[in-house]
DNA sequence: TGCTTGATGTCGGTGACTGACATCAACCGT
DNA sequence: ACGGTTGATGTCAGTCACCGACATCAAGCA
């Protein structure tokens, strides 16, 4: 095929990965990382904005789950039942398959401060997004951030159980379950 | 008095906060801005754990009045009730004097994603604070990090438009608004 | 066959951050 | 008054994240 190893950005994700686990997020350099691949630091920052975004490619894809499954909701349906549609979609997309990854990945991420400022940046960005849409769909503000924030927060929790051990249900699941926690929790004022 | 100018970490603060207005964040070295009030680089570092962190001196302080809040209310209170003592205790923090320097500062941390990404931190961990604190009073997850996620969340909206232009209400009359209207928007499932 | 393209390498530089060690005024006990 | 201690600071040298500029070279295309 081409004249190099296809998938350069995944492999660096895949050698960044076992190399935080096995030695430490802050004794790995870049360049370490790329040469693991046969590759050079600078081509590590071309495939990556920075050193930890090298955990964090594919968020897009996920993050496009989420918008379709709003999308797909009537636009006349409540806000919050268009965000919870949207959870749901972005749950479904952590198929069981991805279940053990995602522990692993969390596991590095939860031991370097630097790792989790950068995961709670994307998932504030979801919300954002979230909150973009709903504006389009007419929702107004702060109704939209509101119900925006609260989807993005109960993805999080529902994750974090999802990875937990001896859990069983799917994320999706788990998800609905929060979601209706999340209405008995902030329903009264 | 001492044996040398006092308050150095409040003056470095100011220097920065100026000198990322005038000139930008990125266009700005810790060097300078220590040079600025006549102390090397290191010492910047002694007072700061990174560059970022010199405009969010004082976090502690809010988060403390909010913890405050929170504390004040009787045990048996529902989680939202408490929640919502303690936006109201942190947005009392935020007096009418501090709105211009807070103007100004938004300015600054909204044009600079590193500083953005920070300050979403930065409400992160005051939400998990406000989750432990809950958890202590014997609520259950997830119901807590729910209440405590929804009540960051409404804090920030809050601030957000007591930022605004023209806004003339105080954050803590904003912050209760804000509060009603997450019960409309989240309370039925 | 020759031109263009795109992913990569190389090189040099800037700036964030750190550890080790020195300094020296204020303070404290005697 | 004197000597030891303390604590905020300076100096120096080093590592590493990250970037701009330029070179390379196989694949594809005209």
């Amino acid at each position: 095929m081409g004249r190099w190893e296809p998938a350069a950005a995944e492999r660096l994700q895949h050698a960044a990965l076992e190399l935080f686990a096995r030695q430490g997020y802050e004794r790995t350099t870049a360049a370490e990382i790329a040469q693991s691949v046969g590759l050079s630091e600078r081509t590590f920052f071309r495939h990556f904005a920075d050193k930890r975004e090298v955990l964090f490619r594919g968020q897009d894809e996920f993050e496009a789950a989420f918008l379709e499954g709003l999308a797909a909701v009537p636009a006349d349906a409540p806000a919050m039942a268009a965000v919870a549609a949207a959870v749901r979609a972005g749950a479904a997309w952590f198929v069981d398959e991805r279940r053990d990854h995602s522990r692993l990945r969390q596991v590095v991420i939860d031991a370097n401060p630097p790792l989790l400022e950068r995961e709670r940046h994307k998932m504030a960005g979801l919300a954002t997004s979230l909150a973009s849409a709903l504006r389009e769909r007419g929702v107004t503000e702060p109704a939209a951030t509101l119900a925006a924030e609260s989807g993005a927060t109960v993805f999080g929790i529902a994750f974090g159980l999802w990875i937990g051990e001896g859990e069983q249900r799917s994320l999706r699941e788990i998800a609905d379950s929060v979601l209706a926690e999340l209405a008995a929790v902030t329903g009264t004022p």
